[in-house]
DNA sequence: AATACATATGAACATATATTCATATTATAA
DNA sequence: TTATAATATGAATATATGTTCATATGTATT
């Protein structure tokens, strides 16, 4: 079933938008791109990408809000990894276009 | 050959958060779902939805710009329709993602 | 309990974005 | 050439967003 010939709904347009809006910062695509390879913990993520603690830590609570990411604890550490495959495929298929051409 | 684990470049980064940021906002949703089925005029997607006829001209603009729509003149009218099938196919797939849960 | 480490949070700020209004441009018709 | 219709443009504005700073919270170690 599509939905190519109905009119959207506000639900809808809110989830979708919300989604791509997740994917439309490239400081938001370079953790999500990180992740995407292996788990990662918030210090390494900042040391990897040479961005603030505070920033990374905004950036994943957005991530973590839209279920686009999921954590487990260890201790003081805490790892983030993906959690929306449908979503990390559409990044990687992107940057992959983008980057052949 | 996939990009997964090399860093991204500047140039890649901004192209593909550009493209999502165009589908991260719902009025170019609404429009280019719209276009999706049919292709239409400005004064007609301003109908269709209730838009300002600027406010509509102004997402043309942008998201023509990111060449995701393309457009042809007949007379004082100028229809758009989509010009990406990539991007398109991934809005779609969204679309229904996002309505079928 | 005191300290150190990892992460989260809230306020502040500068910049980006979406929308509207008024007006310009382009094309047709009278 | 004047009038009308369709679209584009630029300025103005309100709101959203990304980043930083300072500080709070949570966890382990001594």
């Amino acid at each position: 079933m599509s939905e190519s010939n109905s009119i959207l709904d506000e639900e809808t347009l809110f989830l979708v938008s919300q989604t791509f809006k997740a994917l439309a910062d490239p400081t938001r695509i370079r953790i999500l791109h990180l992740l995407y390879q292996e788990e990662l913990s918030v210090n390494a993520i900042s040391q990897q990408l040479e961005l603030n603690q505070s920033n990374v830590s905004h950036q994943l609570r957005f991530l973590k809000n839209l279920r686009l990411v999921k954590y487990r604890r260890d201790g003081k550490t805490i790892y983030y990894s993906p959690d929306d495959e449908h979503v990390m495929k559409i990044l990687q298929e992107s940057i992959d276009h983008a980057t052949h051409h």
